[in-house]
DNA sequence: GTTCTAGAAC
DNA sequence: GTTCTAGAAC
């Protein structure tokens, strides 16, 4: 118990959690472990919307495990990746999900420095803010984080990595899980979008994406705007994604300006898929979307419909490529292009619980066993 | 997003 | 008994 207790301490001591602003409005602000903090309508968020309560959030870190609690005190809508917030009831937020302080707006995000990974450390700025347990430690007002390493921007023209296109296998033991490095995106002095301009070194899951756009096991092609990378739980014999270079987090936050992105991945993605359909007339593609990503960099799929994979395993992975949840990349350009925004689909979560039937035939499935039997023959 | 696993379904 | 799934944990 009370090496339980030491442990807990030392991580207590060494483990700090931060509230960062996506748009770097005001400095980040520490949030100390099990201290409750308010946040909202204050000089400290530089938010003056009236819509916003002085008192929107109360903020509680567990720095053990990675996550801070959410109550919303405000009247107002607050939201967790869209999700809207119980008023008076805690919700789990964790590292890479996008908090919007009030109505959809004044997005942050929370991550914790101090894991056995860091090297390299900064000084923080506190601001001032009201909280319920003034009882900040010396150490939170002068807190440091990881500096992010740089690396070289990649070459203009289009560079071709691993051009052999074949059906794909299980990766390396290399997990895109390896957070070590940093995104491309953040040596980009041009362009920045979004979270760039200050992103910290995140390690959630949601993350992985990011890590794996540098990942030469899974790298097959990039440009200058875009990378393509094997999925590396392919659902299909053939799955890549196409992410834009410039940070993206999903599609909810694409406007116009992103048409002309959005029609090169498509042309980058029927590119790719010729180089299959070149040699095998009968393998078919679908290019689109997911209506809610589960990784947080914007990415477009390209996989073959015979969804023959071992690592397509649940219910989840067929309805999200075989039900209205997978939308078609040309159906978001049109959006874009018609209505200047992309649809919010959040509703359509639902789809992934429906029950099992044959993309081709529309049969019933009883379960995945059986579903994956039947599509190894189904042509209908 | 994946992995793990308890408990439901068979 | 084994197989399968959904939800928690990461």
């Amino acid at each position: 118990m009370r090496i339980l207790y030491r442990i807990l301490k030392m991580a207590n001591d060494t483990i700090k959690c931060y509230l960062e602003c996506c748009k770097s409005s005001h400095p980040k602000l520490p949030l100390p472990h099990n201290v409750p903090v308010i946040i909202g309508r204050t000089p400290e968020l530089c938010i003056t919307d009236k819509l916003c309560s002085r008192s929107q959030l109360e903020l509680t870190s567990n720095c053990y495990k990675r996550y801070v609690l959410v109550k919303r005190l405000g009247a107002n809508q607050s939201q967790i990746n869209g999700i809207d917030i119980e008023r008076n009831k805690s919700s789990r937020l964790e590292e890479g999900q996008d908090l919007h302080v009030v109505n959809g707006k004044y997005p942050h995000r929370v991550y914790f420095t101090g894991c056995q990974n860091d090297t390299k450390t900064e000084k923080a700025v506190v601001p001032k803010l009201p909280t319920k347990n003034t009882d900040l430690t010396k150490s939170d007002l002068s807190i440091k984080q990881p500096e992010r390493k740089k690396i070289k921007v990649s070459e203009n023209k289009p560079k071709v990595l691993n051009t052999k296109i074949k059906p794909q296998e299980k990766s390396s033991s290399k997990s895109v899980y390896a957070f070590d490095s940093p995104s491309p995106m953040s040596s980009r002095s041009e362009k920045k979008t979004e979270s760039t301009k200050s992103a910290p070194a995140h390690k959630h899951w949601s993350q992985g994406l990011k890590s794996a756009m540098e990942d030469p096991e899974l790298v097959v092609q990039e440009d200058e705007h875009i990378v393509v990378i094997k999925d590396k739980y392919p659902k299909a014999k053939y799955h890549w994604l196409i992410l834009p270079k410039d940070s993206i987090s999903s599609t909810k936050n694409l406007s116009t300006d992103n048409i002309e992105l959005l029609k090169h991945i498509l042309k980058v993605g029927h590119e790719i898929a010729s180089e299959v359909t070149d040699q095998q007339p009968d393998v078919e593609f679908r290019f689109g979307y997911h209506a809610v990503a589960s990784m947080s960099q914007m990415h477009m799929h390209v996989i073959s419909q015979d969804f023959q994979s071992s690592s397509f395993k649940t219910k989840k992975h067929w309805n999200s490529f075989t039900t209205d949840y997978f939308v078609d990349a040309p159906d978001i350009i049109n959006e874009l292009e018609t209505e200047g925004k992309v649809k919010d689909r959040r509703t359509m979560t639902s789809l992934l619980n429906q029950p099992l039937k044959c993309h081709r035939c529309k049969k019933p499935q009883k379960n995945i066993p059986t579903l994956k039997k039947h599509i190894e023959s189904c042509q209908k």
